[in-house]
RNA sequence: UGCCCCCUCGUCCAAUGGCAGGACAUCGGACUUUGGAUCCGAGAAUGGUGGUUCGAAUCCACCGGGGGCAACCA
């Protein structure tokens, strides 16, 4: 495992992860159950953006399709007319691709309205469905309650002649909203709520995003979905757990409605991240009450909001990949997540020196005026990629703040009055003085610097404990940080006090900006959206949003940080 | 309270009647020009009680716990 990755593998890759859908879908190829090629499909409602949790479906029904040698197809349900928007399927669109994945097809449920409307008139035949004109309360009260029975409808036994009439005349707009609706005819005493002969279709005079004003008859997700997914020839329709119960009235509508070898409904556990929220309702509060900037804000666990935060494709599928699928509900620690972002960008970005909070000092042995150009690798010796840049050395430096203590404490390993330390990539330097201003803060340190160091190792073997990082107080180039943290102040959000709204939980520091800090000047020229490693300090990313003019970095993670565990104790 | 699903280290996922394993996290050590990374090591789990079986995390029963379902949302 310790192979530099640029090196080629072995011939057979690691047998890919096994779930008990994939299982199953494995014993489908083998028995041939379905007889045609393997099909699934994402199918998200574009009622929103899509977030972490979309991305562990997209893996999982994308993954399939290149394992098994299958399709998958991307299709917006997008049923409803009144939350629904042609930017979310663009977002959807952008999202899927960004992660790296090809549908066969892009399809939309509202594409399909003739057929299921032909559907609809096909279960009226059949004597499978009839249209209600109870009123939506009544039709509420009417299904009765989970530990009691359902009462039918007054007009669940119309003639198939009159309800055939009725089904066309709501067609063609003779009715108001909520005047009738089509429903199932099953069992109104059905143990399955979902079964107590659910609505198929619906009036709404409303103006559809995609299909304008061409229908007035609006299928609901237990009639749309279903056969959406049997339209298709879909042989596995994965989705999470809380459509277990629309299992029943799936398989009973594929088979009502005549499909041979149906797709089957799978449910799998959605994903709950810990410090986050992935209700879409949840998120657009966040967003519509401003709690957040977007729904790409860097702290949205939103894709884009990870896009511009500087996650990775690549870390997100690696992520998806390790939390695996299971039917147990359950939540993920975020420093799953986290594990998965910095194992991917610690192989891949440059190392890059930033000084978050700067603190002057002056080399007093150094000449002024003078400027050494000093070589720095961009990548440390265990990563395996080349490259280096120069970063200028000076008499007047800046380095962290936090890197220097008066009053050391044993285990503090940096800068403090009479000590040694290296600076990275540059030289030896020793504290000889404190500078403070008048309010007693430290203003400046005097150093003085050992000439024969130069690049950090010294020629008669002596150590330093530690390395610390600085810029060139001239040549640093002063930018913007945004340091993102939790959204949320404690683990389950969803899970606030009685009376108490997960808003009230949102973390008030969940973004730091920290003005005027000192990068060094390598990074001026490097193209928006480039990632970097600020040594010492976390994974960053410049963002194309400035307020200030100046360039704008955002904090994708930290760095795993042992030094505060020990400060802790 | 009806129906359905679920219960394995702190967390997530394996083990498909036959040695409970991996990852993250935690703790310890080595190494280190990032208190990063890497390497080595440690601790850590089958909800309970019965039953079937040579043998049970796995099958059965009961108990306990968690979750979903009563939108003209998806």
């Amino acid at each position: 495992m310790s192979q530099p990755t640029n090196e080629t593998s072995p011939a057979s890759p690691p047998p890919a992860r096994r779930d008990f859908i994939r299982e199953m879908v494995a014993e489908d190829v083998a028995s041939d159950r379905f007889g045609r090629q393997i099909a699934t499909r994402f199918p998200p409602e574009p009622n929103g953006f899509a977030h972490i949790g979309h991305a562990k479906s997209i893996c999982l029904n994308f993954g399939i399709k290149e394992e098994f040698n299958g399709r998958c197809n991307l299709r917006f349900d997008d049923t409803n007319p009144f939350t629904e928007d042609i930017k979310y399927v663009e977002a959807f669109k952008q999202d899927v691709e960004w992660l790296g994945f090809e549908w066969d097809a892009e399809l939309y449920a509202s594409d399909y309205f003739e057929t299921l409307y032909d559907f609809g008139e096909l279960l009226v035949t059949n004597g499978k469905a009839y249209v209600d004109s109870q009123s939506d309360e009544e039709i509420r009260e009417g299904r009765g309650t989970v530990t009691s029975a359902g009462t039918e409808s007054p007009y669940r036994n119309r003639s198939v002649e009159e309800n055939l009439d009725l089904l066309r005349r709501m067609r063609a707009g003779e009715f108001p909203d909520g005047a009738h609706v089509l429903r199932a005819k099953i069992d109104m005493a059905h143990p399955n709520m979902v079964m107590r002969d659910p609505l198929l279709l619906r009036i709404r005079h409303a103006h559809h995003y995609r299909q304008g004003d061409a229908w007035c008859l609006y299928p609901l997700y237990d009639f749309a979905h279903p056969l959406s997914d049997a339209i298709e020839g879909i042989t596995h329709s994965l989705c999470t757990l809380e459509f277990k119960d629309n299992n029943d009235i799936y398989r009973w509508l594929v088979h009502s409605c005549g499909f041979q070898r149906p797709p089957e409904q799978t449910e799998f556990a959605r994903l709950e991240l810990d410090y986050t929220v992935l209700s879409k309702r949840k998120l657009l509060r966040l967003v519509n009450e401003k709690f957040v900037s977007g729904w790409d804000d860097p702290r949205m666990p939103t894709i884009a909001g990870m896009r511009r935060r500087g996650v990775t494709p690549e870390a997100l599928r690696a992520f998806c990949e390790t939390i695996g699928v299971a039917r147990k509900p359950a939540r993920t620690e975020l420093a799953t997540f986290e594990h998965a972002v910095r194992n991917d960008l610690n192989m891949r970005v440059p190392r890059v020196m930033c000084v978050t909070k700067p603190l002057k000092v002056v080399i007093e042995n150094y000449p002024e005026g003078r400027v050494e150009e000093l070589d720095a690798s961009y990548y440390p010796h265990d990563v395996p990629l080349t490259g280096s840049r120069k970063v200028p050395f000076s008499r007047e430096l800046y380095i962290e703040r936090d890197d220097f203590m008066e009053n050391p404490s044993k285990k503090f390993y940096r800068l403090a009055p009479n000590r040694e330390v290296r600076l990275r990539y540059g030289y030896f330097i020793t504290c000889t003085g404190i500078v403070k201003d008048s309010s007693g803060e430290i203003s400046e340190l005097r150093c003085t610097y050992d000439p024969a160091t130069r690049g950090g190792d010294s020629p008669d073997g002596r150590k330093v404990q530690g390395t610390i990082h600085w810029v060139s107080a001239a040549q640093a180039i002063d930018c913007d940080l945004n340091l993102y943290d939790k959204l949320f102040t404690i683990p389950d959000p969803d899970a606030v006090e009685e009376g108490q709204d997960f808003l009230s939980v949102v973390n008030p520091e969940s973004l730091v900006v920290i003005e005027r800090a000192k990068v060094e000047p390598s990074a001026g020229g490097d193209p928006i959206g480039s990632r970097y490693q600020f040594e010492r300090t976390g994974y960053f990313v410049s963002d194309p949003v400035s307020q200030s003019g100046r360039l704008t970095f955002n904090r994708t993670v930290t760095l795993r940080d042992s030094w505060a565990k020990i400060k802790e104790k």
